[in-house]
DNA sequence: CCCGCTGCATAGCCGATGCCTATGAACATG
DNA sequence: CATGTTCATAGGCATCGGCTATGCAGCGGG
């Protein structure tokens, strides 16, 4: 690009002269503009000065443009109408009324908590696109680091190669066991507990959900290792299998709750397993306006109200 | 200072906008734009609070566009092509390579002169667009105060009600006496004198030319009412029935001269006839810059061949 | 015929603003 | 921990745009 010479040369002066075009006076054009007719004609002058040519023939009483000018009406509109166009874009996107957010989200969570939010806050911002991006806590930090993500709601702990995020505790979800309705409940006294398990047949989810790990270190923990009876498979798939009477499975509460009558529910015993949702996003960058109204309200505040507020602080990741 | 819808917005910050969008470093950017980096980084945010918004993601090394600066970006590169296509288009019309010239002129003078003259102006400008009109002195003046013409070349004096105009004298042209080759010359001892035309069979112009105004006129100074063998038609229609045979004529010197061989010129018997060609513009406006330009040319520099009064034959008459 | 009105240009002053140099702060590196 | 890089901040200086007051050229009314 070739910015040869930009020069002194402002909107004001542009503004001016299309006003003493249109007005073809430059008294009711001074008024027109808000300013005295002194300060106007200096500028038209040194408009004029710049471009090094009359842009008005000033006749008593009858302003009109001399070629030059005219051929710089045209540019001066437009120029000033981009400027506008400029202005208004600018604030559209503040205003949340248009933009996108690239929205990173675990299987569970994409189920589970996303579809209420992303309601509410399309309801409450419609000009705003969601690019919503299924995948593992692993995936979707290194899609975070690489800048195709905006934000991301994963599970925590991060792992251990993960760029500079910034995360906040979103919330804990407790896992339980799902069983099919037509099998023998699993565990003893109405839970679960994760010894238990050793000797359940085992659903578990493909490699790369936060789930397997969690629940397999959770069996590594007692002393056993986990043997599946099926694996591999999406969180509908899973349930599919349990609800087929193929085993029992981890889920998060969320999850089971939602998913329908013909499985049965048991909660692990205590301690149980739970897992930290936090929320997500590169420490370097401010997400967009859009992706930041989103976070506070994921974050609990009021959607109108200003952020920080009650959530856990952000900690490093 | 509150102005509305342009407010404080400069050219210049657009252009740091853009060199820092380019080259994603602040520094470069200043130095590309040869500015200071504090001068640029003061810009920036001038431009960035003006917007209401941030344009730039301050990561160390590694700057980029947030939406908000993405959606500028475009619009301040066609915002800044316009401005320099603004400053070229005045400079083009400045310099001549462009524009276009209403140029009015009698008949005559279309005939004569200005072919030669219109010949080395398009050379030395051919950029410039030439328009021609057509007609009688009184028809110019009027275009000329309507604004439909830049300059026009007329005979004076000019009509009564003439509109503020400023004339320059540019040439007197003699007038003289067409006939057929093939007939007798007209007049005694190889001048003509308007006496003489009583005796003639004349051929005239249609009305409007002034040469027709001029030779009545000269004809009842002496006492007689003309009378017109053929009459109406133009320039060339006219020297066509003088060359049939069906009259004489009295037309410039200058059109006599191109008119052909087989039509003979008899000068007018002293005094004889002459009128002076003007050139006239608007007082109230500057022409624009390239008729200036011509006007210059035809004032200042009298093109070789049958013009003014040093043209083949003597001009007295 | 002079006078006042209209309308743009000019003069002089003042506050705002851009650019500069110097310096600070944050982060990366050896 | 010292050092370098890079952007932000601070203070001084000159410029510049805006204002009021005034000048000057036509034009119309008394």
């Amino acid at each position: 690009m070739q910015r040869g010479s930009v020069g002194p040369m402002h909107f004001q002066q542009l503004t001016y002269f299309v006003a003493v075009a249109e007005a073809r006076h430059f008294t009711r054009a001074a008024e027109e503009v808000h300013v005295s007719q002194p300060s106007l004609s200096q500028q038209i002058k040194a408009l004029e000065r710049e471009l090094g040519a009359e842009l008005f023939s000033r006749a008593r009483g009858n302003i009109t443009l001399t070629d030059a000018g005219e051929a710089l009406l045209p540019l001066a509109r437009r120029i000033l109408a981009d400027a506008d166009t400029a202005r208004h874009e600018v604030q559209e996107l503040v205003q949340l009324r248009r933009g996108r957010i690239r929205l990173g989200a675990t299987p569970s969570v994409c189920t589970g908590l996303l579809p209420e939010v992303l309601r509410t806050f399309h309801g409450t911002h419609p000009g705003i696109r969601l690019l919503i991006e299924e995948g593992g806590s692993h995936d979707l930090v290194r899609e975070l680091a690489r800048g195709a993500l905006d934000l991301a709601l994963l599970v925590l702990p991060l792992p251990a190669a993960s760029p500079a995020l910034t995360t906040v505790e979103l919330l804990q979800e407790d896992l339980v066991v799902v069983s099919s309705a037509g099998r023998p409940a699993p565990g003893r006294r109405g839970a679960v507990h994760i010894a238990d398990l050793e000797n359940e047949p085992l659903v578990m989810f493909r490699h790369g959900y936060d789930l397997r790990e969690l629940t397999v270190a959770a069996c590594r923990a007692e002393g056993f290792e986990p043997s599946f009876t099926v694996e591999g498979g999406e969180m509908d798939a899973v349930l599919g299998f349990v609800r087929a009477g193929l085993g029992i499975a981890v889920v998060p509460r969320m999850v089971a709750v939602r998913a329908g009558q013909d499985l049965r529910t048991t909660p692990l015993a205590s301690p149980g397993l739970r897992r930290t949702i936090a929320l997500a996003h590169r420490s370097d960058v401010e997400p967009p306006r859009a992706a930041r109204e989103l976070q506070r309200m994921l974050l609990g505040a009021p959607p109108a109200g200003p952020a920080a507020g009650g959530g856990p602080g952000p900690s490093g990741g």
